[in-house]
DNA sequence: GCTGAAAAGCATCGCCT
DNA sequence: AGGCGATGCTTTTCAGC
């Protein structure tokens, strides 16, 4: 389950990912008709490419509306000290909030980038709230999305 | 493939929807059999969320750095205009880039928030300058990942 | 809306090229 | 490495409760 950087990917490899970037249900049988294998073949690439960490995992991608989260916003919250264990204590404790989907690290000392999930604006500055109070919180600034142009999970292939 | 908002999701949907959203290539009789139904009356629920378009789709996830993309970054992107020609031609060019993978628009005035994929420093650079040189860019601040705590896609269900 | 059986299709293995 | 054929599951439909 470890990436292995001596391990290179062909044409093929590279094609059966974006398929299943694109459709992660796929059956083997249509993904070997795409990349123009056999089925077993195709079943072991896959399985190797599982195996190496290169294929993480597979998820369904759900409607955050249909789910009762209207709102997606970010952000930019900066602590009062750089020492590691004040950042470690902050990254565990948003690791604990379901809401906190992402949390970044930024360049330039002390700061975090966090993506956030909220049901309605009470919500939404309740976690404000709650995160300008955590310990060691010196500043937070909101980035509410207004609009989203382009959400493409994953990378390009 | 539209989301009803008088659709209402009873607890066994919810836990349909955790478990896709944590493994979504599990076999139906899997999923029925943690849910507690028999497979067709799963089978039916799952199709239904998806043409409800609650289910959006399925997708693996990727290793970025496999794929060659060891930096993630984000820009925020401030344009010279809030005029909504400025706004959609901006987000029109970078829904043609690939290695942008989010473009949000963030409350208070002609300000993006983007999340972008690059290859090495050299091509975050590169990106960053092709930003900048964009028709109606007026500031590009770029947030550079140092390292990731949480990176949950998705929402909590 | 669920159950259970049955048909069709799929995943997966061993062996061969 | 890829392909073929066989086997056991899974998916999917359909009748009946």
């Amino acid at each position: 389950m470890q990436t292995d950087p001596d391990f290179s990917l062909d044409e093929v490899d590279r094609q059966i990912l974006a398929e299943l970037q694109q459709d992660g249900r796929m059956t083997n049988v249509e993904l070997a008709r795409r990349v123009g294998l056999s089925a077993p073949p195709c079943l072991r690439r896959v399985r190797r490419l599982e195996e190496e960490g290169i294929i993480r995992g597979y998820h369904a991608e759900l409607d955050p509306v249909a789910l009762g989260y209207e709102i997606t916003f970010f952000a930019l919250v900066g602590l009062e000290s750089q020492k590691e264990a004040v950042l470690s204590a902050f990254e565990g404790m948003v690791r604990e909030w379901p809401e906190v989907r992402e949390c970044h690290m930024i360049r330039g000392g002390g700061d975090f980038l966090l993506r956030l999930v909220a049901r309605d604006t009470a919500h939404e500055n309740a976690l404000t709230s709650r995160l300008t109070a955590a310990p060691e919180v010196a500043r937070v600034q909101t980035l509410q999305t207004i609009r989203t142009a382009k959400d493409a999970a994953g990378v390009p292939v």
